[in-house]
DNA sequence: TTTAGCACTCGAACGCTGAGAGTGCTAAAA
DNA sequence: TTTTAGCACTCTCAGCGTTCGAGTGCTAAA
């Protein structure tokens, strides 16, 4: 495929742009008038022939304008787009609304996807951090009433799980304690196997604690990412690409099934040519879903290696904002990277 | 208004059956050959126009069949849906997935959403139970690295909040431990009031700690309830009534923005003339929201009263299943109530 | 190499028309 | 008095031809 002149890449510039704009084929005229060219409509023209040959740009039907390609898309967003940042005061407001809010995971999640879709201005989903490894980091008993207790188990990393649970006989606080300070010093710092594999000389309360630990630290063990947050899904609607509702509901369907991530990441890590900054975008589905053809993918992973890890991204039309959507999901996978090595519990 | 006789009934109740399932207006030949009606449909004409002059249906031009009118489905609702159960089937399968779930608020909440949503066939909220008065019961300590700590604070009810504190100084365990065990010992059952309103002789590390405990149960305090999960959007997207993807948009913002259950709520208590064990019908946002005015919301409050209530509902075109929404609404209440209750921290 | 000129193409919009579904009215039947 | 058959009337919708205009590709001149 040779490569493209300087006007070429203008003009495919130009035509994308324009095309993410309106939603309208573009043609030679209205490129001319609309961003003052000093060259002429026939030139264009010539151009537009070459772009569509060498197939960056289509045309719907014989007399229509052009349209870019998934190919198109691609050259743009690979070689084309320069790089931006966003404005340094919107990351400093953003920045800032996450460390006025109290350290919960859930509302950071929940305001990750809120910015990432407003940001956007398409449908952003967020993993939660999951910890690659599930190690045992403290465990807390609370007497509640009668045979019930609350168990509060803290993992490695910082993931909270809780739980109630009912033993077989009322036990006081004090024996709830002294057991929690016994499993607390043995197990620090190890994962499901080593605790399965230890014979400890427990007594009946703090073997059947033991083996709660077990079970949900194998829970988690199991699960292979966070949870999913979604928003921004009006967003999506509104486009005129699915104003064809049936298309619409597939799409949003695929959100709510709230495996898409993951299925991505899992399917291919090299997806496109071009990564930009640890930033991924993925066009027209590129093969892996029918769902995805007409939409964009952009996404991330965030957190701290090795440790925790989540994902987050958003998915639009092809024709979204992509300086938009890779800048903002750039910002917040370092933002998010940020608070979770901040707070990683150790 | 006069009385309904028993036909008029009838073929009302057939013209919004048939409504519901075809979206099209209900023609009189239709109805007589469709359930095999023993009068003609120049009898049914006569009723549908005495129908349509009490305002229960309405034509969309002069030829076309009729439609059911707010009020048409609102006395449809109060009066002539008869009441059913989810097949015990069905509840006991469901039941079972909330009992195998670990104790988790999050998870049943998603859960919750996810059931209610594919049930009922339309967009489903709930919102998490929260505790109408926020009341101290337990906070435990653990010593991270460096000068942090994580804090996890249990509230009356089961709610847990937890975060990440930065002392002044590096701390041991045994002395975040001694602090626990003192608050714990003070604090227990006391409201923010009480406590604030508290002269206790503390130390530094305990003051620092009672101070984010305040801070964090006045947060609690300050919520108007739990959070908004939300599922089943692609449900309401693929409706007719919504495929003007502009109406569609507004409606599913309104969803998004994760206040409409609560804002119901506050509006009026008194939602329809027929609130059915416990279930509000709102038919048509009945004057509160202009997005609602093709909408019909069934929602219910749950959980332990006086201790901790959430509320959950499902979203849908007036057009919606009303008897599977209704009583999906109220089994799922029913069942989020009893599970409230068992898990209930005193 | 660029550009003006021009014939050509094709979809969108518009208006017309006929078919069909459904009504309301009237008068006869029950 | 109630029900029903008959019938004229209304209004939407799908189909169809036509026009309009945007945009193209080609050619020949600059």
């Amino acid at each position: 495929m040779e490569a493209l002149s300087e006007r070429q890449k203008l003009i495919l510039t130009l035509v994308i742009h324009e095309y993410i704009r309106t939603a309208a084929p573009v043609g030679s005229n209205h490129l001319v008038t609309h961003y003052h060219l000093d060259f002429s409509p026939a030139t264009v023209r010539n151009e537009l022939q070459a772009l569509t040959e060498m197939g960056y740009l289509r045309q719907p039907h014989t007399s229509a304008g052009r349209v870019p390609s998934d190919e198109g898309y691609r050259y743009f967003v690979g070689r084309l787009l320069q790089q931006s940042d966003m404005p340094s005061s919107t990351q400093r407001t953003i920045t800032h609304q996450f460390y006025q809010m109290r350290h919960d995971t859930d509302q950071w999640m929940r305001l990750a996807a809120s910015v990432l879709a407003s940001q956007s201005r398409a449908a952003s989903m967020v993993t939660a951090p999951h910890p690659e490894q599930v190690l045992y980091k403290h465990v807390e008993l609370i007497a509640t009433r009668g045979r019930q207790v609350l168990m509060v188990l803290v993992m490695l990393g910082g993931e909270i799980r809780q739980r109630l649970l009912t033993l077989s006989e009322p036990v006081s606080q004090e024996q709830l304690s002294a057991a929690a300070d016994r499993l607390n010093a043995l197990l620090q710092g190890k994962d499901t196997l080593a605790i399965q594999a230890l014979s400890l000389p427990l007594d009946a309360l703090e073997q059947a604690i033991l083996d709660w630990v077990v079970d949900e630290m194998a829970r988690a063990d199991a699960l292979p990412s966070g949870e999913v947050y979604l928003d921004g899904l009006t967003n999506v609607v509104g486009e005129p690409e699915f104003s064809d509702s049936e298309e619409a509901r597939r799409t949003l369907r695929l959100l709510e099934e709230r495996t898409l991530l993951n299925d991505l990441l899992t399917r291919s890590t090299v997806l496109t040519d071009a990564p930009v900054g640890g930033v991924q975008v993925l066009i027209g589905g590129e093969g892996s879903y029918d769902e995805l053809r007409r939409c964009s993918v952009v996404l991330a992973r965030y957190g701290a290696p090795g440790l925790a890890m989540g994902t987050l991204g958003v998915l639009g039309p092809m024709r979204m904002p992509y300086g938009r959507a890779i800048s903002t999901v750039r910002f917040l996978a370092g933002l998010l990277s940020e608070l979770v090595a901040d707070t990683l519990v150790e």
